[in-house]
Order: C-alpha cells, then sequence, then structure tokens
RNA sequence: GCGCCCGUAGCUCAGCAGGAUAGAGCAGCGGACUUCUAAUCCGCAGGUCGCAGGUUCGAAUCCUGCCGGGCGCGCCA
C-alpha cells in the first residue's frame, strides 16, 4: 500500500514536469530509518538519460511533491540523489483503518486477470514413507498454492504418481519376501534392490494377517495381488503423513491413464510428424539436440517400453491441454536435465512453455549436534517424514523447509528444531500472536467490549514510533505476498513475518493496551486486530498454526 | 570434461532488475519483569561480502577466469 501509494505521486510529479517515465521505473526501497519510510534512486537512474546532474533531477521532483502530497509529511533530497519520503500519521492511520475494515480479507489480492493454475508437487511414488525432501517438496509446493490463491488465483493442486514401472515390481519382490520370511522361511532372499524399511514387514505381516499362507507359492496373480496391498498401503502411509502437515491435493494423476487413454502414443505420432525422433539400436531416439538440449535420448527402449522421459512429456502436454494458463511444478534439484528435456520437448510440439515454470529446490541436510544425519536408501536407515513430525511438531517442520530460499541447500538443524523455548524462530511469530489473543481473553474477562467504529476513532491517537512502525509494517503485507508469489519464494513470507512480530514485541514492551486511557485504548485494540490478522494469515499461507496460547 | 545451484559475522542465513555507514537470528558479553504471557525487550562486540581481473561516476549485486561445496550428465525413475 504504502509503495503503490508513493508510486502514484511520483508518476504525478514526473507528468508535471513532463517528463516521460514508465510506472516500472521508479522502484522504490525501504532505507534505514533514519533516511524515511521510502526511497528511491529514479533520479540516479534518469540522470544519463535527461543528461542532468542526479541530485537537480531530485530537486526538481521533491519540489513538485511537496506541493501536492499531503500524505507526504517530508520530501529530501539526500546523498547522490536519492528522494527520501516520509508519510504523516495520519496516512498510516487511514492505512490501518483500511486493513482493520477489511478483516479477515486483509492480504488477499483481487486479481485483475485471475488465472488458472495447476501446482503438482510431491509426486512420489508408493513405494514407500515420505522423507525429508518429500517434505520441503510439500511444503514448498503446498505454501506456493497458498500465495497463488491470495493473489486471486484458481489453484489445482496435483500428485503425479505412477503405479506399474519397476519401483512397483521391487515392492512387491521384497514385501514376498518378508511375508516368506514371516512364514518361516527365515532365509528367504530379499531381492538384491530391494526395499529394506521396516513398513515391507509391517505390509508382508498385515498379509499374513488376511490371508494366511495362501500367497506362500508367489504365482504372478498374488505377486500382483501383494503389489496392489503394497500400494494402497504405502499410499495411506503418504497421505496420513501429508495430512499431518496440511497438504491436501485435489487430484491424483495416474501415470497409467497416459497408457489407457493413448496419449504416450499421441507424442511419439506427433514427434513422428515434427522429424524429432530417429531409430538407433533398437531404440527410438527424441532428437533433442535439434532444440537445444546438449544430447539426444532414448523414448522407447528396444524392449519397447517407453523411458520415463515419455510418459514425463505425455503428461505434461496432458496438463498444457487441461487449459491452465500456468503449470508450476516442483521438483528436487536432482530433476535440472530431465526438467530442461520436458521443456524443451514441449516448445517442440508449439506449446508455450513461459507458462511452465519449474521450481527446482535445493537438498535438505538433517544436522544433529552440528553432525549431518546419515541416510542410505539401501540400507532402509532413512528419516522418514512423520519421524521428524513425530519429534519437532507439524508447525516446525513446515516453518523449517521454508526458512530458507528456494535454490538453497538447506540444513535442518535437529537440536534448533527441537528447541521449545525463544531460540526456535516459529515460536517467535507464535508467540505474538498468542500474546495479542491473551490481551483479548482479558479483555473479555473484564468485560471491556470494543465496538468497530470505536477503534476507527482510536486509531488517530496513535503517534507513538512503535505504533507507526507497526502499521508501517502490516501495511506492507499485500505487497510482500506478491512479492514470493512472483519470485515463488515463500522465505520472503516467512522473514516478514518475523519483522512483524519484532515490531509487535518492542510495540508492546513499550506500550500497555488495556492500561491506556480512552480513546488511545481503542486505536491500540485496533492494531491488536491488524496485527493478529497479519500474522495469522501469513502463518495460514506458510501453513503453520496460530495458537492462542502458548 | 559439460550443465544447474551455492560460497556474505564463530554458526545458519537476508540483501544481489548497481547506488547513501553491508543486515537478521543463534552463539558471546552486559542490562530490563509490583503493570495486558520475559517463548519478550534494550545495549555491546563481531565482516578484506571465496580469490583475481573487468564494466561503471559508483559493484556483495553485472561480465570473465580461477578456487571450494552440492546436484545432475543411463535403453533407472
Amino acid at each position: 500500500m504504502l509503495k503503490k501509494r508513493a508510486q502514484e505521486l511520483l508518476v504525478a510529479a514526473f507528468e508535471a514536469l513532463q517528463i516521460p517515465v514508465s510506472a516500472e521505473t521508479i522502484r522504490l526501497e525501504i532505507p534505514r530509518q533514519e533516511f524515511g519510510d521510502l526511497a528511491t534512486n529514479v533520479a540516479l537512474t534518469l540522470a544519463k538519460r535527461l543528461r542532468k546532474p542526479p541530485r537537480a533531477i531530485a530537486e526538481q521532483i521533491a519540489e513538485v511533491l511537496r506541493t501536492m502530497a499531503e500524505d507526504l509529511a517530508q520530501v529530501e533530497v539526500a546523498g547522490p540523489g536519492f528522494i527520501n519520503l516520509r508519510f504523516t500519521p495520519q496516512f498510516y492511520h487511514q492505512m490501518l483503518r483500511q486493513i482493520v475494515g477489511q478483516g479477515a480479507q486483509w492480504g488477499r489480492h483481487q486479481a485483475e486477470h485471475p488465472l488458472s493454475v495447476n501446482v503438482e508437487f510431491v509426486s512420489a511414488n508408493p513405494t514407500g514413507p515420505l522423507h525429508l525432501g518429500h517434505g520441503r517438496n510439500a511444503a514448498i509446493g503446498d505454501t506456493l498454492a497458498n500465495l497463488y490463491e491470495w493473489m486471486g488465483h484458481t489453484v489445482v493442486r496435483e500428485y503425479y504418481f505412477n503405479n506399474a514401472g519397476n519401483q512397483m515390481r521391487m515392492l512387491a519382490l521384497s514385501i514376498y519376501a518378508r511375508y516368506r520370511q514371516l512364514l518361516g522361511d527365515a532365509d528367504y532372499p530379499l531381492p538384491e534392490d530391494g526395499y529394506r524399511g521396516e513398513y515391507i514387514t509391517d505390509i508382508a505381516r498385515s498379509l499374513v494377517e488376511q490371508y494366511g499362507d495362501q500367497l506362500r507359492q508367489g504365482t504372478e496373480e498374488q505377486l500382483q495381488l501383494i503389489q496392489k496391498k503394497g500400494e494402497e498401503w504405502c499410499f495411506r502411509m503418504i497421505r496420513q503423513t501429508l495430512d499431518r502437515i496440511g497438504v491436501q491435493f485435489d487430484v491424483y494423476f495416474n501415470e497409467d491413464r497416459l497408457y489407457t487413454e493413448g496419449k504416450i502414443e499421441e507424442v511419439i505420432a506427433l514427434f513422428r510428424q515434427k522429424g524429432l525422433v530417429y531409430e538407433k539400436d533398437g531404440a527410438l531416439w527424441l532428437k533433442l539436440t535439434a532444440v537445444g538440449r546438449p544430447q539426444d535420448r532414448v523414448i522407447v527402449k528396444s524392449t519397447g517400453e517407453p523411458t520415463y522421459r515419455l510418459p514425463d512429456i505425455a503428461y505434461h502436454r496432458e496438463k498444457f491441454e487441461r487449459g491452465y494458463d500456468v503449470l508450476i511444478d516442483v521438483f528436487g534439484a536432482d530433476h535440472i536435465a530431465t526438467a530442461e528435456d520436458v521443456k524443451a520437448a514441449l516448445a517442440a510440439l508449439g506449446y508455450d512453455v513461459s507458462r511452465l515454470k519449474v521450481i527446482l529446490y535445493q537438498f535438505v541436510t538433517l544436522l544433529e549436534d552440528g553432525k549431518p544425519v546419515k541416510m542410505s536408501k539401501r540400507s532402509g536407515k532413512t528419516y522418514t517424514l512423520d519421524t521428524l513430525i513425530d519429534e519437532v511438531g507439524a508447525d516446525v517442520v513446515r516453518f523449517f523447509f521454508l526458512m530458507r530460499s528456494v535454490s538453497k541447500h538447506l540444513e535442518f538443524d535437529l537440536n534448533l528444531a527441537r528447541e521449545q523455548s525463544e531460540k526456535n524462530p516459529v515460536f517467535y511469530l507464535q508467540y505474538a500472536h498468542a500474546r495479542i489473543a491473551s490481551i483479548f481473553r482479558k479483555m473479555d474477562e473484564r468485560g471491556i467490549a470494543i465496538s468497530e467504529a470505536a477503534m476507527m476513532e482510536g486509531i488517530e491517537q496513535l503517534q507513538q514510533p512503535e505504533e507507526l512502525a507497526l502499521i508501517k509494517e502490516l501495511a506492507r503485507f499485500p505487497e510482500v505476498i506478491e512479492a514470493a508469489a512472483t519470485a515463488a519464494e515463500p522465505v520472503i513470507l516467512a522473514d516478514y513475518l518475523r519483522d512483524v512480530a519484532t515490531a509487535f514485541h518492542r510495540f508492546y514492551h513499550q506500550h500497555p493496551v488495556l492500561g491506556a486511557d480512552s480513546p488511545l485504548r481503542e486505536g491500540r485494540v485496533a492494531l491488536l486486530h491488524a496485527t493478529q490478522t497479519t500474522l495469522r494469515n501469513g502463518l495460514a499461507i506458510l501453513g503453520v498454526s496460530a495458537p492462542e496460547r502458548m
């Protein structure tokens, strides 16, 4: 709200001076406090074009701003040619009234052109429990989906999985081996690359309970049954885990559909038409080098089965055909090469891949006592997402996965996460919310009821620096949501909420609310409402709870 | 060897469509609870922004090269 207003003013000032400047070139930033509320370097960037010293340009603009804008308390030219702006308390009061007036909707955007967005994330195959990487994926994907919704778009959360392929076969064989062992064949070997997690034995045990030794022979038919049971079990596990961190999907897309509905064949036919495939060594190759990729890839093996790349392409084409305006993929960093291939292939088929945004997040390392926790898929010694949630709670899990930028390697410090104290950054935010809730409880106890009208009246009493600083922080909320959504970086919101909490704690420490005299008291209650709403909404976007008490 | 990501305070990280004395949190040191939750607040200390060049009036930010770390480069997914 702040920046928008400042931008309007600057545009008007330039118009008055008859200097043509597009709104986008006017960038505003929040400078150190002593400089003001907002600062802009337009004069510096315009200096070359106008062939005038930056300070002279700045002075000219400042002059106009001072005469025209009643919202501005101070306009200063400083340093090499910055224009520093300071708003009047009345302007802040007006903003706070707007925030209070919007209530629970505060922060929500109304998109001029609402888009339909598909966010695909997690997409783990049902062969075992989710791990830490999936956790980061889930937290990022769900938060991005929330951000787009708050931007006024329509979002479909989608999970893509494959329940055919080799890994599912391996799941069946692994379960079967454990099943035989449970039936007394202690030496029955687990397949070479079999799954070794304990859950395999759990599944086998459930089969013993349900079928006794009826599956002992391991016929094809029986293995298929085992596989189906295994898949169902794993999916149930996965969904339960996701549910614990508040993640739910609208669509579960089974890769199998691409085959039964002929989508795979369609894609191959299209590639053939465009001359983008050729046969070599009995396999079908996709000519990716023709579309700017470093190497060609096999898409149908000599055995006749497609490699994973082909269904990937077909799946993305299918999503494009469903007519979304924007497609988001959330992938681990190990998908770089394939994601680029898929994009190039789709571009070759004529799809507008600028609408496809691939979010690649870097890996997660679990740290305990300052040392990385070793994990090995082979031995089944992995740290599951469920274990992590058991240990530190869903809120901490979600927040920790979001508090680093997506492109950065994430160190998940178990000791810090376990810490139920002030050291843990999640609690800092939640505590601010709980403190406010506590004041409202006190109000109830003391029978104090304050109408919205009274709050609006009282707002003009807010003159203290801590009060104005808090309003200023709150007013950024919609811009922060937009920035986080645009950059696809939840950390922007997470950092912002910490700033809000800080501004609140400072205010709280300095100024009593219920102890203040009317109408200041009412004004401060309004400030509390706005702060609580901001925290609650922000935390909701991150998928973290906003507790009433701690 | 090639591609992508990263290298900022003791630790974990912001800042990176170039701009004013480089910011947080944690750890360290020192303060603040008879008042709405001290899971809080205030202060001090801590940095050749990996290294070397280049572009610019101005570079942590852009370009090049090097060094270091992660992830990829299958007829595995």
